[in-house]
DNA sequence: TGCGACTGGCAGTCGAAAAG
DNA sequence: CTTTTCGACTGCCAGTCGCA
Protein backbone atom coordinates (compact mmCIF):
# COMPACT_ATOMS: atom_id res chain seq x y z
CA UNK A 1 0.00 0.00 0.00
CA UNK A 2 0.87 3.41 -0.90
CA UNK A 3 2.05 5.20 2.38
CA UNK A 4 0.93 8.55 3.14
CA UNK A 5 3.26 10.59 3.05
CA UNK A 6 7.53 10.37 1.90
CA UNK A 7 9.69 8.93 5.14
CA UNK A 8 12.03 12.17 4.67
CA UNK A 9 9.45 15.04 4.63
CA UNK A 10 12.48 17.45 2.71
CA UNK A 11 11.10 15.46 -0.01
CA UNK A 12 7.62 17.71 0.07
CA UNK A 13 9.87 20.90 0.15
CA UNK A 14 11.85 19.87 -2.89
CA UNK A 15 8.87 19.41 -4.49
CA UNK A 16 7.17 22.67 -3.61
CA UNK A 17 10.38 24.28 -5.11
CA UNK A 18 10.47 21.78 -8.14
CA UNK A 19 6.43 22.80 -9.24
CA UNK A 20 7.15 26.26 -9.05
CA UNK A 21 10.13 26.33 -10.60
CA UNK A 22 9.82 23.92 -13.46
CA UNK A 23 13.42 23.48 -13.89
CA UNK A 24 16.08 21.23 -11.58
CA UNK A 25 19.07 23.40 -11.90
CA UNK A 26 17.18 26.66 -10.34
CA UNK A 27 15.22 24.42 -7.87
CA UNK A 28 18.28 23.21 -6.72
CA UNK A 29 19.91 26.73 -5.86
CA UNK A 30 16.45 27.35 -4.08
CA UNK A 31 16.87 24.17 -1.94
CA UNK A 32 21.02 24.70 -1.07
CA UNK A 33 22.04 21.38 -2.62
CA UNK A 34 23.59 20.76 -6.03
CA UNK A 35 21.66 19.97 -9.19
CA UNK A 36 22.40 16.20 -8.76
CA UNK A 37 20.72 16.14 -5.66
CA UNK A 38 17.99 17.78 -7.00
CA UNK A 39 17.66 15.34 -9.87
CA UNK A 40 17.99 12.40 -7.33
CA UNK A 41 15.27 14.30 -4.97
CA UNK A 42 13.09 14.23 -8.21
CA UNK A 43 13.45 10.70 -8.90
CA UNK A 44 13.04 9.73 -5.69
CA UNK A 45 9.16 11.68 -5.68
CA UNK A 46 8.87 10.28 -9.06
CA UNK A 47 9.15 6.86 -7.61
CA UNK A 48 6.82 7.48 -4.33
CA UNK A 49 4.03 9.39 -6.57
CA UNK A 50 4.53 6.93 -9.37
CA UNK A 51 4.06 9.45 -11.58
CA UNK A 52 6.22 12.13 -13.96
CA UNK A 53 5.74 14.75 -11.95
CA UNK A 54 8.05 17.33 -14.65
CA UNK A 55 7.83 15.93 -18.30
CA UNK A 56 10.22 16.85 -20.38
CA UNK A 57 9.72 20.67 -21.88
CA UNK A 58 11.22 24.02 -23.13
CA UNK A 59 12.11 26.49 -21.92
CA UNK A 60 10.66 24.77 -18.91
CA UNK A 61 9.74 21.63 -17.59
CA UNK A 62 5.89 20.66 -18.22
CA UNK A 63 3.88 19.47 -14.84
CA UNK A 64 1.94 16.13 -15.46
CA UNK A 65 -1.65 16.62 -13.97
CA UNK A 66 -0.91 14.46 -11.29
CA UNK A 67 1.45 17.69 -10.13
CA UNK A 68 -1.20 20.15 -11.19
CA UNK A 69 -3.30 18.71 -8.69
CA UNK A 70 -0.58 18.11 -6.06
CA UNK A 71 0.77 22.31 -6.66
CA UNK A 72 -1.67 23.88 -4.87
CA UNK A 73 -2.66 21.79 -2.00
CA UNK A 74 1.08 21.15 -1.44
CA UNK A 75 1.85 24.91 -1.08
CA UNK A 76 -0.94 26.00 1.51
CA UNK A 77 0.47 22.77 3.64
CA UNK A 78 3.48 24.31 3.76
CA UNK A 79 2.47 27.94 4.52
CA UNK A 80 0.05 26.70 7.09
CA UNK A 81 3.09 24.62 8.46
CA UNK A 82 5.49 27.18 8.50
CA UNK A 83 2.96 29.67 9.98
CA UNK A 84 2.32 26.80 12.67
CA UNK A 85 6.34 26.67 13.18
CA UNK A 86 6.33 30.22 13.22
CA UNK A 87 3.77 31.01 15.67
CA UNK A 88 5.03 29.43 18.15
CA UNK A 89 8.81 30.23 17.62
CA UNK A 90 10.19 33.56 19.54
CA UNK A 91 10.68 36.23 16.96
CA UNK A 92 13.98 38.18 17.51
CA UNK A 93 14.05 41.05 14.74
CA UNK A 94 17.98 40.95 15.47
CA UNK A 95 19.01 37.78 14.83
CA UNK A 96 15.93 36.37 13.01
CA UNK A 97 16.76 35.84 9.07
CA UNK A 98 13.50 35.66 7.83
CA UNK A 99 12.85 37.02 4.48
CA UNK A 100 9.40 38.97 3.66
CA UNK A 101 8.18 38.73 0.05
CA UNK A 102 5.51 42.48 -0.11
CA UNK A 103 3.62 42.68 -3.48
CA UNK A 104 3.24 46.07 -4.70
CA UNK A 105 4.41 48.47 -7.48
CA UNK A 106 7.70 50.17 -8.62
CA UNK A 107 6.28 52.99 -5.94
CA UNK A 108 6.13 50.98 -3.13
CA UNK A 109 10.04 50.17 -3.87
CA UNK A 110 10.76 53.92 -4.71
CA UNK A 111 8.95 54.99 -1.49
CA UNK A 112 8.82 52.42 1.36
CA UNK A 113 11.88 50.34 0.78
CA UNK A 114 13.95 53.79 1.54
CA UNK A 115 12.63 54.14 5.06
CA UNK A 116 12.47 50.41 5.38
CA UNK A 117 16.03 49.52 4.37
CA UNK A 118 17.66 52.04 7.35
CA UNK A 119 15.31 50.92 9.63
CA UNK A 120 16.21 46.83 9.28
CA UNK A 121 20.16 47.50 8.68
CA UNK A 122 19.84 48.70 12.56
CA UNK A 123 17.28 46.62 13.65
CA UNK A 124 16.89 43.40 11.60
CA UNK A 125 20.31 43.19 9.89
CA UNK A 126 19.63 39.78 8.99
CA UNK A 127 16.50 40.01 7.57
CA UNK A 128 15.45 40.28 3.87
CA UNK A 129 12.84 42.17 1.87
CA UNK A 130 11.48 41.33 -1.53
CA UNK A 131 9.01 43.33 -3.44
CA UNK A 132 7.69 41.81 -6.55
CA UNK A 133 4.97 43.01 -8.43
CA UNK A 134 1.05 42.60 -6.97
CA UNK A 135 -0.78 41.08 -9.81
CA UNK A 136 -4.18 39.65 -9.71
CA UNK A 137 -2.91 36.12 -8.44
CA UNK A 138 -2.15 38.48 -5.01
CA UNK A 139 -4.88 36.84 -3.22
CA UNK A 140 -3.60 33.23 -4.50
CA UNK A 141 -0.26 33.86 -3.40
CA UNK A 142 -1.05 35.56 0.46
CA UNK A 143 -3.31 32.18 0.19
CA UNK A 144 -0.46 30.05 -0.54
CA UNK A 145 1.94 32.05 1.62
CA UNK A 146 4.80 33.18 -1.25
CA UNK A 147 3.56 36.65 -0.49
CA UNK A 148 3.45 38.10 2.97
CA UNK A 149 1.28 41.60 2.50
CA UNK A 150 0.55 43.24 -0.43
CA UNK A 151 -0.13 46.93 -1.36
CA UNK A 152 -3.25 46.79 -3.42
CA UNK A 153 -6.33 49.66 -4.21
CA UNK A 154 -9.03 49.09 -1.74
CA UNK A 155 -11.45 47.88 -3.74
CA UNK A 156 -9.46 44.92 -4.96
CA UNK A 157 -9.43 43.66 -1.22
CA UNK A 158 -11.76 40.46 -0.48
CA UNK A 159 -13.79 40.87 2.25
CA UNK A 160 -12.15 38.03 4.11
CA UNK A 161 -8.78 39.44 4.42
CA UNK A 162 -7.15 41.44 6.73
CA UNK A 163 -6.13 44.89 5.76
CA UNK A 164 -4.35 48.15 7.10
CA UNK A 165 -5.63 51.10 5.41
CA UNK A 166 -2.81 53.54 3.65
CA UNK A 167 -3.63 57.23 4.28
CA UNK A 168 -5.61 58.44 1.39
CA UNK A 169 -4.17 60.55 -0.83
CA UNK A 170 -5.63 63.36 -3.87
CA UNK A 171 -4.57 62.95 -7.41
CA UNK A 172 -2.39 65.54 -9.06
CA UNK A 173 -1.52 66.40 -12.63
CA UNK A 174 2.07 66.58 -13.16
CA UNK A 175 3.70 68.54 -15.88
CA UNK A 176 7.11 70.43 -16.50
CA UNK A 177 7.57 73.41 -15.33
CA UNK A 178 7.84 75.56 -18.17
CA UNK A 179 5.44 73.38 -19.82
CA UNK A 180 3.00 75.90 -22.00
CA UNK A 181 -0.23 74.78 -19.64
CA UNK A 182 1.73 75.60 -16.41
CA UNK A 183 1.14 79.31 -16.63
CA UNK A 184 -2.59 79.15 -16.99
CA UNK A 185 -5.26 77.59 -14.79
CA UNK A 186 -6.01 73.89 -15.79
CA UNK A 187 -9.54 74.32 -16.95
CA UNK A 188 -10.87 71.06 -18.57
CA UNK A 189 -10.66 72.29 -21.64
CA UNK A 190 -7.45 72.71 -21.69
CA UNK A 191 -6.86 69.28 -20.08
CA UNK A 192 -8.16 67.64 -22.91
CA UNK A 193 -6.27 69.70 -25.80
CA UNK A 194 -2.88 67.40 -23.97
CA UNK A 195 -1.33 64.89 -24.67
CA UNK A 196 -1.53 61.99 -21.78
CA UNK A 197 0.65 59.57 -20.26
CA UNK A 198 -1.23 56.74 -18.60
CA UNK A 199 -0.01 54.83 -15.93
CA UNK A 200 -1.18 51.04 -16.03
CA UNK A 201 0.34 48.63 -13.99
CA UNK A 202 0.39 44.98 -15.74
CA UNK A 203 -2.63 42.69 -14.61
CA UNK A 204 -4.20 45.53 -12.53
CA UNK A 205 -7.54 46.85 -13.48
CA UNK A 206 -7.19 50.65 -15.58
CA UNK A 207 -7.67 54.02 -15.53
CA UNK A 208 -9.88 56.28 -12.88
CA UNK A 209 -9.54 59.29 -14.76
CA UNK A 210 -10.31 57.77 -17.73
CA UNK A 211 -13.99 56.66 -16.40
CA UNK A 212 -14.40 59.70 -14.83
CA UNK A 213 -14.37 61.66 -18.32
CA UNK A 214 -16.64 58.83 -19.55
CA UNK A 215 -19.27 59.45 -17.51
CA UNK A 216 -19.54 63.33 -18.39
CA UNK A 217 -19.11 62.16 -22.17
CA UNK A 218 -15.42 63.20 -22.50
CA UNK A 219 -12.16 61.66 -23.83
CA UNK A 220 -8.50 62.28 -23.08
CA UNK A 221 -5.67 61.73 -25.57
CA UNK A 222 -3.33 59.43 -24.41
CA UNK A 223 -0.07 59.31 -25.85
CA UNK A 224 1.78 56.95 -23.83
CA UNK A 225 1.20 53.99 -21.90
CA UNK A 226 4.00 52.91 -19.38
CA UNK A 227 3.32 50.17 -16.47
CA UNK A 228 6.07 51.71 -13.85
CA UNK A 229 5.31 54.76 -11.95
CA UNK A 230 8.51 55.83 -11.07
CA UNK A 231 9.57 56.06 -15.13
CA UNK A 232 6.91 58.89 -15.58
CA UNK A 233 9.00 61.84 -14.43
CA UNK A 234 11.38 61.22 -17.00
CA UNK A 235 8.90 61.21 -19.56
CA UNK A 236 6.79 64.28 -18.53
CA UNK A 237 10.75 66.12 -17.71
CA UNK A 238 11.50 65.73 -21.05
CA UNK A 239 8.42 66.15 -23.06
CA UNK A 240 5.16 68.18 -23.50
CA UNK A 241 3.07 65.25 -22.13
CA UNK A 242 0.93 65.14 -18.36
CA UNK A 243 0.30 62.65 -16.23
CA UNK A 244 -2.56 62.74 -13.16
CA UNK A 245 -1.17 60.06 -10.86
CA UNK A 246 -1.56 59.53 -7.22
CA UNK A 247 0.33 62.53 -5.24
CA UNK A 248 3.12 60.27 -4.03
CA UNK A 249 4.19 60.09 -7.45
CA UNK A 250 4.87 63.99 -7.45
CA UNK A 251 6.49 63.46 -4.24
CA UNK A 252 8.79 61.16 -5.32
CA UNK A 253 9.32 63.39 -8.67
CA UNK A 254 11.18 66.39 -6.62
CA UNK A 255 14.62 65.84 -8.59
CA UNK A 256 12.60 66.63 -11.91
CA UNK A 257 11.31 70.24 -11.01
CA UNK A 258 7.82 69.09 -12.13
CA UNK A 259 4.77 71.45 -11.43
CA UNK A 260 1.92 69.84 -9.76
CA UNK A 261 -2.54 71.06 -10.48
CA UNK A 262 -4.99 70.11 -9.72
CA UNK A 263 -6.99 67.93 -11.97
CA UNK A 264 -9.95 69.55 -13.45
CA UNK A 265 -12.09 66.62 -13.20
CA UNK A 266 -13.68 64.91 -9.54
CA UNK A 267 -11.46 61.87 -8.73
CA UNK A 268 -11.90 61.98 -5.11
CA UNK A 269 -8.96 59.57 -3.46
CA UNK A 270 -6.58 57.39 -3.38
CA UNK A 271 -7.73 54.47 -1.31
CA UNK A 272 -5.20 51.48 -0.68
CA UNK A 273 -4.56 49.27 2.05
CA UNK A 274 -1.76 46.64 2.75
CA UNK A 275 -3.81 42.75 2.43
CA UNK A 276 -2.29 39.88 4.74
CA UNK A 277 -3.87 36.56 5.04
CA UNK A 278 -6.16 35.67 8.42
CA UNK A 279 -3.02 32.52 8.49
CA UNK A 280 -0.24 35.00 9.62
CA UNK A 281 -1.94 37.51 11.58
CA UNK A 282 -1.24 35.99 14.97
CA UNK A 283 2.22 35.63 13.52
CA UNK A 284 4.86 37.32 15.86
CA UNK A 285 6.89 38.05 12.58
CA UNK A 286 4.40 39.42 10.38
CA UNK A 287 3.11 41.17 13.34
CA UNK A 288 6.90 42.92 13.63
CA UNK A 289 6.58 43.80 10.30
CA UNK A 290 2.73 45.47 10.44
CA UNK A 291 4.30 47.24 13.48
CA UNK A 292 6.96 48.88 11.57
CA UNK A 293 4.20 49.49 7.93
CA UNK A 294 2.49 51.43 11.12
CA UNK A 295 5.26 53.49 12.14
CA UNK A 296 6.44 54.11 8.61
CA UNK A 297 2.96 54.91 7.32
CA UNK A 298 2.59 57.39 10.63
CA UNK A 299 5.83 58.69 9.87
CA UNK A 300 5.33 59.29 6.17
CA UNK A 301 1.74 61.33 6.38
CA UNK A 302 1.38 64.57 4.54
CA UNK A 303 2.18 63.90 1.06
CA UNK A 304 2.76 66.60 -1.72
CA UNK A 305 -0.70 68.98 -2.33
CA UNK A 306 -1.09 70.47 -5.69
CA UNK A 307 0.36 73.57 -6.11
C1' DT B 1 23.81 -0.71 33.88
C1' DG B 2 26.02 2.98 31.58
C1' DC B 3 29.47 4.60 28.59
C1' DG B 4 32.58 4.81 24.71
C1' DA B 5 34.59 2.68 20.55
C1' DC B 6 33.77 0.33 16.48
C1' DT B 7 31.18 -1.28 12.39
C1' DG B 8 27.92 -1.60 8.63
C1' DG B 9 24.09 0.28 6.14
C1' DC B 10 21.94 4.08 4.22
C1' DA B 11 21.27 8.54 2.26
C1' DG B 12 23.25 12.55 0.51
C1' DT B 13 26.89 15.09 -1.94
C1' DC B 14 30.08 15.95 -5.57
C1' DG B 15 32.30 15.75 -10.10
C1' DA B 16 32.37 13.66 -14.47
C1' DA B 17 30.32 11.78 -18.36
C1' DA B 18 26.47 10.56 -21.21
C1' DA B 19 22.07 11.58 -23.25
C1' DG B 20 18.53 14.44 -25.23
C1' DC C 1 22.26 23.87 -22.34
C1' DT C 2 19.93 20.94 -19.15
C1' DT C 3 18.93 16.62 -17.12
C1' DT C 4 20.17 12.08 -15.82
C1' DT C 5 23.26 8.55 -14.38
C1' DC C 6 27.28 6.67 -12.22
C1' DG C 7 31.07 5.97 -9.00
C1' DA C 8 33.53 7.66 -5.08
C1' DC C 9 33.30 9.77 -0.89
C1' DT C 10 31.26 11.52 3.56
C1' DG C 11 28.31 11.83 7.52
C1' DC C 12 24.74 10.03 10.34
C1' DC C 13 22.62 6.49 12.94
C1' DA C 14 21.53 2.09 14.91
C1' DG C 15 23.45 -2.05 16.53
C1' DT C 16 27.16 -4.57 18.77
C1' DC C 17 30.86 -5.31 21.84
C1' DG C 18 34.09 -4.54 25.62
C1' DC C 19 35.02 -2.44 29.87
C1' DA C 20 34.37 -0.28 34.41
Amino acid sequence: MLEALPDDLNLLLALDVLLRERHVTRAAKRLGITQSAASQRLGRLREFFGDALLAPGRPLLALTPRAEALADPLAQALASLRAAVQAGAPFDPATSERRFVLLGNDLLEAVALPRLLPMLAREAPYITVQVDRAEADFVRRLERGTADLAFVPEFLVPPSSRQLRLPEEGFVTLMRRDHPAASRRLTLERYLELGHVLIAPHGMPGSLVDRALEARGRRRRIVAQVQHFVTVPFLIAASDLVVTCPATVAAVSTPFGLRAARPPVELGVDRSSAVWHERVHDDPGHRWLRSWLSKAIRAGAGATQPG
